[in-house]
DNA sequence: AACCGACGGTTCAAATAATGAACCGCACAC
DNA sequence: GTGTGCGGTTCATTATTTGAACCGTCGGTT
């Protein structure tokens, strides 16, 4: 791995749950040095990427990612088109959508809404990190991903986050052609209790998969009816974002004619 | 310079204005070789801080940001907070209100408000970088930042972007004592020809300078009354930023006591 | 007050990664 | 068909990164 990577990689422990980071934890999670640590978050720190909190000297995120953000959403506005799409699709199905984006190894969640059609809901937090092997998200992801991708995110310990957590990559691994078949993925309690997710990949220009659009509602709720209006406002809009987002979908990726065509006769 | 330095300045070159650029664009833009600037792409690739586009194969800014700068908010909300002093301080001045960070050397826009009040204002651009010699904004950070900042903010060639930039490094040093006695740098056509421009420092936990809040009116529109309005909001109101950000203002910084004090005696 | 451990930060020889001139295949323009 | 510029690659040379050991400092314990 190069140094950027490396420098770049650290930003990656910043989380809502740790949100500034000593030098010698840094130095910890990340398994460096913390000579080399210590020169990489002072690189980050001269561009802004991160900066020293004034209590303790702590790192935390800097400001020089607002700018960046900012551009990108001009350059590319994701977030805007998911936020449309996300919203119809909690309205036809009244449960919570979200999107989430592959950052590294792990999802990120960039955008949610709710349909306020229940007195309960699966609440999301913002900038959430989903894992790909406890998500319907992830393994959406992972079944249209490349074998080299899947090996690399199935090779490390896979953390239990629930009972339900799968953490056999041998049983992940058997999900993922039935995924490919169907063009979504569902997941019961593998990342929270009582959730039932169904999530579908999106893909960009060059037909990779970079995230994906989820649906979850309370195990509670799920009926045949849900399930199958889930499965189809589903597969509808998150193909339709793809399109929205300037991507493709794969040659491989399930196509669902329509039930009735013209051609009668033939 | 750091190699990670160097990755971190490709970033840099993006702007509104070259969304995405090529690997030989960037390579002349950064002074790099091909072959670096593409190994440093292909790891900012590698970590989602950009990406490549699908015509052609430009680079452009990566989704990784996104996440990032949603932490970012989480930990300092910086954006949000300076929005309810602009709202607050363009509502009174009835004039365009925004603030920019520091980032390397120059400033980037993060937030800005208007007023509605006239049927023209100043209007601004999301994520537009500010220059430090040309705007008002630009003079009042480099008048509370370190001496070896402004040697080196200065030591390169300052461009002209209107007739009334001033470019000569001299003239500029000799402005800055004057704002820091004042609190607050003022701008006359120097980024925009018509723009008459007042701003007042932010400052850090460790009392530096990260940024500045202005307020910009048209030439045409500023009288004595309105100067005054703008002067007197501008520096309660930053200054009240400062506090509000958990920044303090340095020992240095002009006090500026109410007239009338309660000690009659004494 | 003396001690201890952990913190952020620094040093410098040894080890490793970055560098760039030249090169490739390709697409497009003339 | 030929020339130009593109994104991308190669590999010997070179400069940077690396990390064990080290500082001084801070806060808690004895």
């Amino acid at each position: 791995m190069g140094t950027t990577s490396k420098a770049l990689s650290l930003l990656s422990f910043f989380s809502r749950a740790r949100a500034s980071i000593g030098l010698s934890d840094m130095a910890r999670l990340s398994g460096m040095n913390k000579a080399t640590a210590h020169r990489l978050l002072s690189e980050l720190a001269d561009q802004g990427f991160v900066e020293q909190t004034g209590t303790g000297r702590e790192y935390r995120l800097g400001p020089a990612v607002l700018r960046l953000a900012a551009l990108r959403e001009n350059t590319v506005p994701m977030r805007d088109m998911a936020m449309q799409v996300l919203t119809d699709l909690s309205a036809a199905t009244g449960e919570t959508a979200h999107m989430s984006v592959l950052s590294g190894d792990v999802l990120s969640s960039i955008a949610y809404t709710y349909a306020h059609a229940h007195g309960t809901m699966v609440m999301m937090e913002d900038a959430e990190v989903l894992t790909l092997h406890a998500t319907g998200s992830g393994l959406a992801v992972l079944a249209f991903s490349d074998p080299g991708f899947v090996d690399q995110a199935l090779a490390r310990p896979l953390a239990a986050r629930t009972r339900h957590t799968e953490t056999d990559p041998a049983a992940i691994r058997a999900l993922l052609p039935g995924i490919r078949a169907r063009g979504f993925a569902t997941s019961v309690g593998g990342f929270e209790e009582d959730v039932h997710s169904h999530a579908a990949p999106v893909f960009d220009a060059q037909s990779r998969c970079i995230g994906a659009v989820a649906v979850a509602a309370p195990v509670s709720r799920m009926t045949n009816a849900l399930r199958d209006s889930i499965q189809a406002e589903l597969l509808t809009r998150t193909t339709h974002l793809t399109r929205l987002l300037g991507g493709f979908l794969p040659s491989t990726f399930p196509t669902f004619e329509p039930q009735v065509t013209l051609q009668k006769g033939a």
